[in-house]
DNA sequence: TTAAATCCTAGTAATCCTATAGGGTTATTA
DNA sequence: TAATAACCCTATAGGATTACTAGGATTTAA
């Protein structure tokens, strides 16, 4: 299940994507239109502001903006900064990878071939979908 | 993330396929080969017991076995009944379904187009694979 | 100068996870 | 009958994670 995090994350971006002016976007705008703590927003934004997806401007008038085209944003690498690995069990993550403690060897390992055909139809989904896609 | 609960089930159930013989495997057994704590697996066998997936048999030589075909023990039943919905959000679960607090309208929800894409997926390769596959 | 905004660090309550421990019950085999 | 092994319940406990909350610092436009 994904965090609520990741969920507000993924709804405040394509909120800041429809807004088709070139006017920054108040965090408070977004609370109150997608019914999300604002404090809680503040601090999800500014963990996706600090990865090179959203750019602010302090002050008044000011808000955060998208810093790529939507369709240059992959849903993929949203998900990798808010939630982590996409895989379900670390030992087979591609950008978060984590020996099992249990596994004496992975090669071995009985549902390591599950765990990566299931990673990969994953990732081919969230790889094709962009931030223009939930728009 | 798969959670132990999950993990350790489907190893267990590996490792009682893998069983040639007829006679039921000793918990313990299970337990040990595969690095589990002993009560923690009796628990999650319990589980598969009582789901259908499982046979006992009590006292000397006793221990589990399996009722079904490896080839008809599909990993999506599994999982769902040992770790859950396999959606990442529970507006698009379809046996674990609920409604999310945060959003109006499940229709114009602006990531759940998505969540589909990723469930639907997902669910292929679980259905596709059974646990004569882990084998 | 004032109001509006983001920036940033901490803290926190609640819940879930992963067991661990114990102990009694029941069933089966040798 | 003794040993074995699953069954079944309760309790607990540390650690991690989640979903925020608090409060102040800083920046900017009007």
């Amino acid at each position: 299940m994904l965090s609520k995090k990741t969920k507000y994350g993924l709804k405040a971006l394509a909120y800041i994507a429809r807004q088709e002016c070139d006017t920054p976007v108040p965090i408070g705008a977004i609370a109150e239109s997608e019914n999300i703590s604002h404090k809680f927003l503040e601090s999800i934004l500014l963990t996706l502001r600090k990865s090179g997806f959203l750019g602010s401007k302090k002050g008044k008038g000011g808000g955060v903006y998208l810093i790529k085209e939507p369709k240059d944003i992959r849903m993929v690498d949203v998900i990798r900064v808010l939630e982590g690995p996409i895989a379900l069990v670390p030992c087979v993550s591609l950008n978060f990878y984590e020996k099992c403690d249990d596994c004496p060897d992975e090669k071995t390992c009985t549902i390591s071939r599950l765990m990566i055909q299931v990673r990969d139809s994953t990732l081919t989904v969230l790889r094709k979908n962009t931030l223009a896609d939930l728009m």
